[in-house]
DNA sequence: GACCGCCTAGGGCAATCGTCCTAATAAATT
DNA sequence: AATTTATTAGGACGATTGCCCTAGGCGGTC
């Protein structure tokens, strides 16, 4: 099957667009000319727009799972799972600091238009949350395991938002650093009062 | 002279759509028929769309400064300062939930865009993080005051963009509950070893 | 070699975009 | 009352948008 392979030509390439002009700005000429097939082409693979966004985000959810289940395999250590998260920002620093965040920014789009396909794209965020969540369950966090998720998760998307507007690498590093402190502070948690 | 009436309800016209909808999504005629005079009349008041976007930051950026003055007024404590500032979050929750925090959404799109007012655009962070910068000096933090400046920006944002995710009004209070715990450490720095 | 079905190219649709122009009206000045 | 200036309305521009249609080329199977 030819067309499997010009399919994921194209989602690989509204991906990519879609992140550095936001969903909106990219048009099927844009995508048709990176893919190079013509926009009649392109209408035999997708029908609408909002059809080839909803391949990019399950693509980037298939792209995401793998990821979290490489982690998974790899580091032994759930605390260590969670480092891997957190360097996201540092592994990524060069694109978020031009474009942000490929998922707040989608999900900030697609709010603003107000998008049917916008839970779908907050599916995204889910899946590291309740993955940093089970992280955090095996570190024996019990009940807060949620709440911790979504704070990290919180501080990876300020992060990412003042790297795109500021451009400042240090800025990143030092938040960072900070996030390794945080989590290792719930690890032994002798808080203060 | 009506003209500056009728500027003036362009740009707060257009500063409310470009907030709701986004700068590209919301168009002339958009405005116009908000303002309720003819696209013709718009161009007389402003040449270009830049034009109306330079007007809005610039509107923003006016209003900001007010609502800074004031506190700097109203609170004689720079940590109650400083807590106004969180309570932004609580304060304009719904709007928050439904378009995201107006400055990071505006910045965010304009780095998409590749657009000249970018820096203009940051320049309204640029003033929360010098004013909290401020208090913080205020408050004994000396030489890292900058860097709890950007930090508190950094969990406002992180904290807009999931509550625009998710519509988690309990998540936001307790992230707000949390900032307003980290400030009081800041506060008495007895911090864990 | 004729056939059939998957894939592609290119043009055209109506709508909308930002921008621009001109003519008419309202306001101000003399 | 006459003239100038400030403001408005409305139409038209070329370009671009997502979407649709049709004709043809290419790949296999009888």
């Amino acid at each position: 099957m030819k067309a499997d392979e010009t399919r994921r030509k194209i989602v690989i390439a509204a991906d990519q667009l879609f992140y550095e002009q936001g969903f909106e700005q990219a048009s099927f000429a844009d995508i048709a000319r990176v893919v190079e097939i013509s926009r009649g082409n392109f209408y035999y693979h997708f029908k609408t727009k909002d059809a080839v966004l909803a391949a990019v985000i399950e693509h980037r959810l298939d792209e995401r799972q793998a990821m979290l289940r490489h982690w998974d395999q790899q580091e032994d250590n759930p605390a260590d799972r969670i480092k891997c998260f957190i360097n996201i920002l540092i592994a990524n620093q060069t694109k978020i600091m031009a474009f942000g965040c490929p998922v707040g920014t989608l999900c900030t789009e697609l709010a603003k238009l107000d998008h049917a396909l916008k839970p779908e794209a907050a599916g995204l965020f889910t899946l590291f949350a309740e993955w940093l969540e089970r992280q955090f369950v095996e570190l024996g966090c019990g009940g807060q395991a949620p709440d911790l998720a979504m704070h990290l998760l919180m501080r990876s998307q300020g992060v990412a938002s003042l790297a795109n507007t500021f451009q400042d690498a240090e800025f990143v590093r030092r938040e960072v650093e900070a996030m390794y402190q945080w989590l290792d502070n719930q690890l032994s948690p002798m808080r203060p009062i």
